[in-house]
Order: C-alpha cells, then sequence, then structure tokens
DNA sequence: AACTTTTGCGAAAACCTTTCGCCACACTCT
DNA sequence: AGAGTGTGGCGAAAGGTTTTCGCAAAAGTT
C-alpha cells in the first residue's frame, strides 16, 4: 500500500539529532535553539513526516476527541422530533470542537452501555439527561468529562448547559396574550431533564389569569400517544382551551385528536409545541413553536465543554431565550 | 481523581497468569484452556477492568472509527440544503456503524486539509466529491480506506455509491409529464460530483419532446446566485416554461426571480428542486422535491465502508431510485 | 579565576496492549 | 522406548510518541 510509515525517528536520524530533540522541536515544547528547531521541522517537511495521532493518544492520555450522545431512548429519539433537534445541534457543536482542534463523534442511541466504554473520547455532550443518567455516570467513572444540555438535577456532569424553563416561560406567555385560559401540557411519561425543568416552572407558573395543568402521554408511541392523551384531557375537562406539547409529535397528534373532536384550531382550541420543525411548519393548521436557537446552544455547550477540557473552570452555561413563532395554530 | 486505571496486568497478576495468557483469555483469541479462560474473565469482571482502547489502538493499527466529510466548500453547504442532507445521512450511518462496533465522526467541512491527519480513523465516506478529490487523497495517501457519495470519476476512493443521474431523471419525466417543453436546469458554477453526472445525463437527455438546457449559477451567494441566473436566463430565452435546480436554495432563488419577473408559478413557470428540505416545502408556492430515501442511502454506504473494512470485496453500491415528491410548483 | 546559572541536547522510561516464537508437557503411534 | 503431534502457557518484542531527568557546555557573576 504506502512505504513503511515515516516515523519521527528517522526525522531525527536525518536531521542529526536525537529523538527527544526531534519531538521537541516539532512540538515546541521545551527548549531548544532555533537552528535545529528550523532543520528539524524542515526534515520533517522534507521527509512528509506526520505523526502518529495513535502514539500520541497513547502517549498522551488525550484523544481530542468528544462523544455527543442523547439520553433519550431510541424510540422518542426518532418519533418525535428529538432527532432533528440533535442534528441542528451537533453541527455548531462539530465546528467548534474542529476550530479547536478536536473532532465530535456522532454517537446513536445505546441499548448497552457497554459500547460507550469503546469509545476513544476527552468528553462528551449529553443531552437531555435524566436525573442520575446512567450515561453520564458511566462516562465519568472512566474518567471521561461530562456536560449535558438540560440541567442534571443529580449533579451526574462535570457542567451543564441550563435551559431554564426550557421555553416554556415564553410559550405560556404567548398563549395568555393570544387568549388562553387553561392550557393542558402534554409531557412524556417518560422523564428527562427538560420535562422535568418544564414540570418545575409549570408549578409554579399557575394564577388566576391562567390555569395550567399537566397531561402526561406516551412519548415513544409517536403521534399516536399525543392523540389519545390529548383526547382523553379534551373529553374530560371541556375548560381546555390550549394545548402545548413540547414534543412535537405529541403536539401533531393532539391536534389531530382535537379537530376528529370537532374543535376548531385555533378558535376552540390553540395548539403550539417547542421544536420547529418539519411537523409543525407543515401541520394543518400549522402549529406555533419555538425558535430555540440551536446553533447558539451548540456552540455554547461546545465552549463549556472545551473550557473544561483546557483546565477552565466552568460549571453553566445559559442557553438563550426562545423567541415565539407564532402560527396559524394560535392566532386568533 | 480515579483510582489507577486498572490494566491487563493487573488481572495477569490477579488471575496467576502471564500477561500474553491473559491478553488471549479475554480475546477469546487463541488456544486458552476453558478454566484458566473462565478464571481471568471473571478477574477482570471483578477488579472492574476495562480494556485501555488508545493502546489497543495502538497496538492493532485500527482504530474503528470512521469519518463522515463533505467535500463541498462550506459556503455551499451552509447556503443551500446540502446540511440538511448531510445530517439527514448521518444519523443512519452513525447507527450502522455502532452496530458493528465502530462509531461515527462527523467533520464539518475544512479549509485546512493538514487538519484531516489528525483524525483516527480506518475509514471515510466522503459526500459528493469533485473529480480527483483532495479530501479523498488525503485520506488514502494515509491509508485511509474511502467510500464515496455520488460517483467518483476518477477513482479516487475505494468505492462509491453511485447515484445515477441523482434524480434528474425522474424529475425531468416528472416536468414533461406536467406539461414542459423546455425546461432550464440551473447547476452550481462549482463543480461536484452530482452536478457532473447530472450534467452527463442531461447531454443525452434532450428530445423533440423535451428541450433541456443549463444554466449556471453561484451557489455560494445562496438564494441570490439562483435569483440571478434564473433571472437572465427567463429574460434572454422566453420559451423556458419549467426551472430545475437541484440545489434548493438556487430554486427558490429563481422562484423569487420568477414572481418578480411577473410570472406565475406554476402556469407560467414550473420550478423543482432536489432535496426536500423546509425551504422547498415552505416555499410559496410550495416547491416540488424528491424525496431521496437518505436512510437508505446512508445504510447502504456505511454497509459499503464497513464491508470494504472487513476485508470483503466490493466496489459500487446503487441509491435508491427517487420519488417525486408534487407540490404546487409543478401541477398546473 | 572560581563559582553559579542557563541552555541545548540525549538516554531512557512510560503509556498498555497484542503477537510471535518457543518450551514443556502429555499423549499417540510405530 | 523413541519419534512425532498437539496443546497450554510464558517471555519478550514491538508499536511511535512524549516526557522526565541528567549531563555537559556555554554564559554570566562575584
Amino acid at each position: 500500500m504506502t512505504e513503511g510509515q515515516v516515523t519521527i525517528v528517522d526525522v531525527a536520524a536525518t536531521a542529526g539529532v536525537s529523538l527527544s530533540t526531534a519531538s521537541k522541536a516539532l512540538n515546541g515544547r521545551d527548549r531548544v535553539s532555533q537552528s535545529t528547531r528550523d532543520r528539524v521541522v524542515r526534515v520533517a517537511q522534507e521527509l512528509g513526516y506526520r505523526p502518529n495521532v495513535r502514539a500520541q493518544r497513547m502517549r498522551t492520555g488525550r484523544s481530542s476527541v468528544v462523544a455527543l450522545v442523547t439520553a433519550l431512548p431510541a424510540q422518542i429519539v426518532s418519533e418525535a422530533a428529538h432527532l432533528g433537534f440533535l442534528l441542528e445541534l451537533s453541527f455548531p457543536i462539530a465546528e467548534q470542537c474542529l476550530r479547536n482542534g478536536y473532532s465530535m463523534l456522532l454517537v446513536p442511541p445505546v441499548s448497552d452501555l457497554a459500547a460507550l466504554d469503546q469509545l476513544d473520547i476527552d468528553g462528551a455532550i449529553v443531552v437531555d439527561p435524566r436525573a442520575d443518567d446512567p450515561i453520564a455516570d458511566r462516562f465519568r467513572s472512566r474518567g471521561v468529562t461530562v456536560v449535558t444540555v438540560g440541567k442534571d438535577g443529580a449533579g451526574a456532569a462535570d457542567a451543564y448547559l441550563d435551559r431554564g424553563a426550557g421555553g416554556a416561560d415564553v410559550m405560556l406567555d404567548h398563549l395568555a396574550d393570544a387568549g388562553a385560559r387553561h392550557v393542558a401540557v402534554a409531557l412524556s411519561r417518560q422523564p428527562y431533564s427538560l420535562a422535568d425543568s418544564h414540570l418545575a416552572y409549570l408549578e409554579s407558573r399557575s394564577d388566576e389569569h391562567l390555569r395550567v395543568s399537566v397531561i402526561r402521554a406516551d412519548a415513544s408511541a409517536g403521534e399516536e400517544g399525543g392523540y389519545v392523551a390529548v383526547r382523553e384531557a379534551l373529553v374530560s375537562d371541556p375548560s381546555i382551551d390550549a394545548v402545548y406539547a413540547p414534543l412535537d409529535a405529541l403536539a401533531a397528534g393532539g391536534l389531530r385528536a382535537a379537530v376528529d373532536l370537532g374543535r376548531t384550531v385555533p378558535d376552540d382550541l390553540m395548539v403550539a409545541t417547542n421544536y420547529d420543525g418539519r411537523r409543525a411548519a407543515l401541520a394543518q393548521p400549522a402549529i406555533t413553536a419555538l425558535d430555540l436557537n440551536l446553533p447558539v446552544i451548540g456552540t455554547r455547550v461546545a465552549d463549556l465543554l472545551l473550557g473544561l477540557l483546557n483546565g477552565r473552570q466552568v460549571a453553566v452555561a445559559h442557553s438563550p431565550t426562545p423567541v415565539v413563532i407564532a402560527r396559524a395554530s394560535t392566532s386568533r
């Protein structure tokens, strides 16, 4: 195939210096006279020397790789727009990493935690961790620095990006402004960090102007889960005049349920969701969603992790305030 | 931090066997008696031994990592929907890799080829390579197996996934059926593999029923590039009654140009594109696009690469036939 | 001139694993 | 009994790099 790789030994020999001097000259680490440094660099250039990354990693114990992994189960990832969320996040993270000499591993949801041990990484970004997240734990037990997107309740991570109420505040304000009096918030039955944040916020939110109640849906069933849960809620409590389902699959299912029950949207019932994916934009009527500004979130969480890996002391960052994208489903 | 990692030396010592025997027992490689094997495995378990991935890679010369990288310049990637294309592709690839014990590195467009040398990978998937693609070359000169999505003209890759006419055939059929007589195909001025495939196909395509002419646009300028190119074409040749721009940014720009010129879509002029992203779906009127079946493409190209890495002899795979998603922009 | 500090470089260890060659032993066949 | 054949296990050698330590020569100081 290729001629035997040219190693640093070859460079040193050709340049007439010792191994260690060559290494120091190339890495700029230690004190080497300018003349020898130049000579070594020139020889390396001429010989086409490329350091063996594996050997470097072996020796230094660092790999300059970080992983992006979601803590949500595969079902939810594929059913809801979480996949889109993840992917939109992945690119800015990958860019930020590359810019800082790191590269990013995209890890699909795994059933087997042991598979995570195979990843040669310095750090990981865990999206939407559960409390005491097993993935984050597994990484950290190995010495991998972990940062989470979404507050990590039990402190399983080294740092996290706080998403606050996750946009629930912004959206509820919007719904209230639009005239809603009783919002049913549809959350996944399976717990994850953002849903918890939502919940925490919601409990403090109900006031005389806006009543907020929580309903639970089976997110792994996708739209169907939203359909079932919202239908039941609408039937049992006619005072509900708005449905807010952060997961877009639940919102889309809820919309269908409302239509099937003869409610018109938005006049009888408003519908809103978080992630602004195709599902929301193309629904009939189009569903109001949030602009989460994922590029900024991605960049910030990447900075957080990279900062930690470079020894800076940081513990928390904040996501930008989401902006409501008002669509037909909430504009009366 | 953590207590010093437990190595295979510790396992061997505790189990009372030699280093090499412990290694063989754990890897199931060579002949070891069942009793010692069991003992070693049990000890490893008890000690919580996890092999040092970096040392393994160093020794074996394999990393079980592949990279996904696009050959298109960063400008086009961000301007056109190529980013969406890439991301939709990335997930099935990452899944397929993980399923086979590999992991996938997502690499943003790089300006500096040397950065690619930092990636510790066994193989790479290069999307939309140019002829004699420098990225593919760089990888292969290092001994990295390369597979491309989109035919690699000059054979810079070890294998490729053939996208045929890239859907141009399907779309032209659709336009002809819809009543088009003269289609202007807007291609990026910058060459890349799919545009070449389109071109090759288009040259053989013009017949008495359907005239096909090619116009060139500056794709790095995004929609504006499409606007300028299409406007000029429409003004200089009034017989054009359809615009087909594989890159969605060009199609969207073209649509705007047509409207500004007072042409109504689809009655005076039809518009179509390849990638079915938000831009196409949300345009006014909505733009007809193709369902490329990216999950299947991703899985196939991953299989191609993984096959090669596992020593199987494969050279080419084919993408599924795209299906037209007919929207208002082409239905009279 | 004698002493101390700085500077440039080399030898060797360490990182942890896999693999190659070899030996000892037990067993089988002539 | 001696030669041949497997089998289980061991020791040592890579694999390529970074880093620590020490030494000697040069430079600086009293």
